[in-house]
RNA sequence: GUCCCCUUCGUCUAGCGGCCUAGGACAUCACCCUUUCACGGUGAAGACACGGGUUCGAUUCCCGUAGGGGACGCCA
């Protein structure tokens, strides 16, 4: 039997983590079984529902290089079939109309509540004439659930769990206005687009006992179940705005790679032995349901960092110098463009994410006129003025401008002052880069070339 | 309140009865490398929530307790 996911966001708020995991366990699990992996947007709730949450949803799967099969699949377009189905319940006596009032069911609610009982729709309606039903009143009509015994599920995470059915009430199909609720419309559409693994985030462990019933009332196979653990954020807490729950976009534009954030999330929750750093083709061959933890993770913002800083650097560089540019904010001519394709293997292995990159990059980027930062200012002042002269005439005099005739020539020239190498490669750090910190100097010269080097040390001493 | 789920270093986790003096990764600290900072290397510190069982033997199995999370909508 070929296998059949999909993700269903809501599209009321942006992609965040927990759901882009989601996307990527279903994903992974799917390509692994070299099934089908569909997506639906689940926007019943018209009100809430936007345009720009559907266009996030898809932008970070995008981003995140989760492809689905087929064409997007959108859930308000369904109702008819959704009424049907609570229709057909009804003519088959598994369903009943019930004309309580939303102020008749918080009541009941609320007593419930008060006097400690289950709080529960007590199923007034069930076996009542609809003679009696009051006028003015549009009813809802709701599934007649089993009342005995207990609904069973074999989850492909969390094991084998059983609810009581006493536990579980009538719920609402169709609403008083004749759409259908969530319950109902998740329960026909898996049918229909013959969903065979649902994942899903263990939120919705409770709701399946809920729509296993709707399933055997309509006689249909259901699906095999999996629910991962929540994420929380790092006080243990529901994830929040405060912690990570932004949408993937802030992460991109926090200059995160994807393929860092696939590898964190796919590590959250599910592992492999002791491996790390785990390709999408590793994982993809790799990923299995009894590997995914049941407890819930923590979102950890430095091994994120950790992990995108380790694929930064076995990135390829063509790809970096196009992000970089596009981060820079500032134009960059063609020779700016060589420069900092040349340098970016020294300036990777020194920054965390494209941010960082990024603003590093600026050395190379950038003419002879750069923003020299307060600590590289006071090296470029007293005796080290007469020392960069005299380094600048060197160089200028120097043939071969190669990383390693460059080291000749300024440790013969630290010789011939009498310092050490650091004495002088620190001013002229602060010269040619503006900072204190950079890529190896023999590299920066290197890199920079011969004029932009000289320039730079002109303008530092002038 | 009712029901369901979870519990190994600060964090993510390995462990599926003896291989465990509990392993790895991130973070922390120290040292090495070194023109700065990184990278890299070496090392240190750091956990089986608690209490009962079962067993020759429990981190691993069972039961409680505590703590955490989730669900109880004509939201999804």
């Amino acid at each position: 039997m070929t296998v059949v996911t999909r993700f269903a966001p809501s599209p009321t708020g942006f992609l965040h983590i927990g759901g882009a995991r989601t996307a990527l366990f279903n994903w992974l699990y799917t390509r692994h079984h070299k099934g089908r992996f569909l997506l639906r947007i689940e926007d019943t709730d018209r009100a809430r529902s936007t345009p720009e949450a559907i266009a996030a949803i898809i932008d970070g799967l995008t981003w995140l290089g989760l492809d689905w099969d087929g064409e997007a699949i959108y859930q308000s377009r369904r109702s008819a079939r959704h009424a049907e189905v609570a229709h057909a319940l009804l003519a088959e006596g598994k369903a009943y109309r019930c004309w309580c009032t939303p102020a008749e069911l918080d009541a009941m609610r609320e007593r419930a509540r008060a006097e400690g009982r289950p709080v529960r729709y007590d199923g007034r309606w069930r076996d009542r004439d609809p003679f009696e039903a009051p006028s003015g009143v549009e009813p809802v009509i709701r599934l007649k659930a089993p009342q005995d015994g207990a609904t069973a599920i074999a989850d492909g995470v969390q094991g084998d769990v059983t609810v009581a059915n006493a536990q579980l009430d009538d719920m609402v199909l169709l609403r008083a206005d004749g759409s259908p609720t969530y319950m109902l419309a998740v329960v026909v559409d898996d049918h229909d687009m013959g969903i065979t693994q649902v994942i899903r985030g263990s939120d919705h462990l409770t709701n399946t006992f809920r729509q296993v019933q709707i399933f055997r009332a309509m006689g249909w196979p259901e699906p095999g179940y999996a629910h991962i653990p929540l994420i929380h954020g790092p006080d243990g807490a529901k994830l929040s705005k405060r912690h990570g729950a932004l949408g993937l976009e802030a992460y991109r534009d926090m200059g995160f790679l994807p393929e860092a954030m696939r590898n964190y999330l796919l590590r959250l929750g599910w592992s492999h032995g002791d491996d790390e750093t785990i390709s999408t083709e590793q994982a993809i061959a790799w990923f299995g349901l009894e590997s995914v933890g049941r407890s819930p993770a923590r979102f950890d913002m430095d091994k994120l960092i950790a992990l995108n800083a380790h694929y930064l650097r076995e990135a390829d560089d063509d790809r970096l110098a196009e992000f970089v540019v596009g981060r820079l904010g500032t134009p960059v001519d063609a020779a700016g463009r060589t420069r900092l394709r040349a340098g970016l293997g020294g300036l990777k292995t020194r920054a965390r994410t494209l941010v960082e990159l990024a603003e590093t990059a600026r050395v190379y980027a950038s003419g002879p006129t750069i923003a020299i930062e307060d600590k590289a200012r006071a090296l470029l002042g007293g005796d080290n003025r007469p020392l960069l002269a005299g380094v600048r005439r060197r160089l200028a005099a120097l043939p071969d401008w190669s990383p390693a005739a460059l080291e000749a020539a300024l440790r013969t020239s630290a010789q011939a002052e009498g310092r050490n190498l650091g004495a002088l490669a620190q001013p002229l750090r602060a010269a040619l880069t503006g900072h204190t910190v950079s890529p190896g100097i023999f590299e920066v010269m290197h890199v920079l070339g011969r004029e932009l080097t000289l320039a730079r040390i002109d303008a530092a001493i002038e």
